[in-house]
DNA sequence: CTGAAAGCGCTAACAC
DNA sequence: GTGTTAGCGCTTTCAG
């Protein structure tokens, strides 16, 4: 490593043959190039003998393409993502992409310099769980012809490769699962946001219960409220609602604030209570009593993203893929039914 | 972004003055370069109104320096990891760096697949969790003058920047604390690996049950077990030792695991137990029973960590960072006194 | 104070 | 079949 690494040229010069002609070899364009078989073996084995790897930076400046796929999701650090991320990784190395990840913490201004940096990389295709208002950034790379592929919401106007998990439907059938195990006073928690996976996970809410003629009570948090206020919001949720013997969180880490809640205010409640979340973690299997969950198809996401990609990338954008994925829901202790209550 | 990206050269030919004169101004070199104010006004100017940013690639590619740091862990999406990852990546976009996350499966093939890829991005700098056998690799970033610093485990051979844990003293603490609270049969959960932080977490309960003549009951799962493996193991071991009242697990996907078996196969221990984890999660406090942890405090190691680094980027390698930072121990319902049960 | 020009490593049109 | 050469966009030395 100390005697600087090997260029195109230094294997040309070496060789007494030309730099096009090992550009040409090392890029597998040799026999369409028609290199004699001779000449093609001496670049070849060289190239092993000194371990030669090409410049990436040099290549991407020259192509224009780096083969970098950016990741951008709301945090992180969320296990959904962090998980997904993981997957998406797995697949893009062993394609000879490499891939970052970012955080846009939901946030129009964040994703816009985000997205200025990476275009200052020349990243070749983005993977992205978009802000409300990035609308018109994820545009301007649709028009700049760079592949772009939605997840987890898009937007409705926008004619974009996306995929999404069927919202609604899925809400739906887990509240039918409440219903059915006899809960009768279903509240549901989500955000105050237009996103819509949250408005799609809302209306399939409302149309279980309204189907069997019950009350839909809903807790809309404020949308970028911090830990604290939305645990105080959610505990006077739950006071005002002593009729309530079933809570639907509408994402992962509402429900985690409000076990919390319920196990500093209501501990009866927990295991009283039908709970029900959307998106499963390991730790909703493990809790006690273990969560109910509406689970995303987090390989079937990941392998999807990129096959579209991978197919982007290959063709250009020909077709736009639209793909909606079922969710699974999955049925613990927190959904069980219950002893009567007497309503 | 449809009408090609203004360069250096666009904007000089538009000005009528030479690259040269454009790069220096651009890169503040101006005032040294004395450069006339009016110019300087002129450049900046213009270059503001049409929106220029540098092509970071073809920077990169002339000073060798792509202002990626990569960030290397076993899992990215083990919570512990992602939670950092993210504390990582806030600072280091703030100074304008950008970061490449991976996972090395703790493989050493992974490992040395992954810096070769690196290696052709130019990347600027690396902060590793390394696999076991990922010393010769190390050393050779380390000969190539390229900063590395290591986290959570390190060489002992091997004089690199490292910012890991007092290990040894949290868990002996922990373990202490375990005892201070009636427990006289504490098992110890770890993996079969030489990595000085798990060494030096067993070494750590061991001096404390050896201090109090307790007896030292270690469990060591063999190292690249899947998780079914792993926790027929710890059943195994649970049925073995039946005299067992408390249960120390070194690392966090330990604990999840072992939490399992006991929901599954011995419930009434989850309460009567004493449980204590390494790596602390939200997991863990929302746990029914909240679950006492040593936890590492991740803030300060992605700080500190930073500060290395952006210290190694400015001045190159004049000193050897080496950090210990200390762990916090928090106390939780797991590890509280239980009913005396005559021992 | 400013400009010309070399060159980072690679690709690809073009020439022989 | 193979070589020459012109860039990709930028930094930086050297000359004025």
């Amino acid at each position: 490593m100390r005697p600087k690494r090997p260029s195109i040229k230094d294997i040309a010069s070496r060789l007494n043959v030309s730099v096009t002609t090992v550009s040409f070899v090392l890029n597998g364009k040799g026999p369409e190039m028609r290199i004699s078989e001779e000449v093609t073996q001496r670049v070849l084995s060289y190239a092993k003998e000194v371990n030669y790897s090409p410049n990436r930076l040099a290549q991407s400046l020259r192509t224009g393409k780096s083969n970098i796929i950016v990741f951008m999701v709301e945090d992180i650090s969320n296990p959904f993502f962090a998980r997904l991320a993981r997957i998406i990784e797995v697949i893009a190395y062993r394609k000879g992409y490499k891939v970052i990840f970012c955080s846009n913490e939901n946030d129009d201004r964040h994703t816009q310099e985000l997205l200025q940096v990476f275009r200052d990389q020349q990243v070749t295709g983005y993977i992205i769980i978009p802000s409300a208002g990035a609308k018109k950034q994820i545009q301007a790379l649709l028009e700049a012809g760079i592949p772009v592929i939605l997840f987890d919401r898009y937007f409705p106007g926008l004619e974009t490769n996306y995929v999404v998990i069927d919202n609604e439907n899925a809400t739906y059938r887990a509240t039918r699962h409440l219903i059915g195990n006899g809960y009768r006073d279903i509240g549901f928690v989500t955000l105050d946001t237009s996103q819509t996976q949250m408005l799609d996970r809302l209306k399939g809410y409302k149309k279980a219960v309204k189907e069997v003629r019950l009350k839909s009570r809903v807790l809309k948090l404020p949308y970028r409220a911090d830990a604290p206020e939305g645990e105080s919001c959610m505990r006077g949720f739950f006071e005002a609602h002593p009729e309530l013997d079933a809570v639907f969180f509408a994402t992962n880490y509402l429900t985690q604030q409000g076990l919390l809640v319920m196990r500093e205010h209501f501990p009866g409640k927990l295991t009283d209570w039908g709970i029900m979340t959307f998106d499963d973690t390991e730790f909703f299997r493990i809790h006690t009593p273990s969560i109910s969950a509406v689970a995303q198809p987090l390989e079937e996401i990941g392998h999807k993203l990129m096959e579209i990609m991978l197919e982007l990338l290959r063709d250009g954008k020909e077709t736009v893929h639209q793909v909606v994925l079922k969710a699974e829901l999955r049925e613990r202790d927190s959904s069980r039914p219950k002893a009567p209550r007497g309503v």
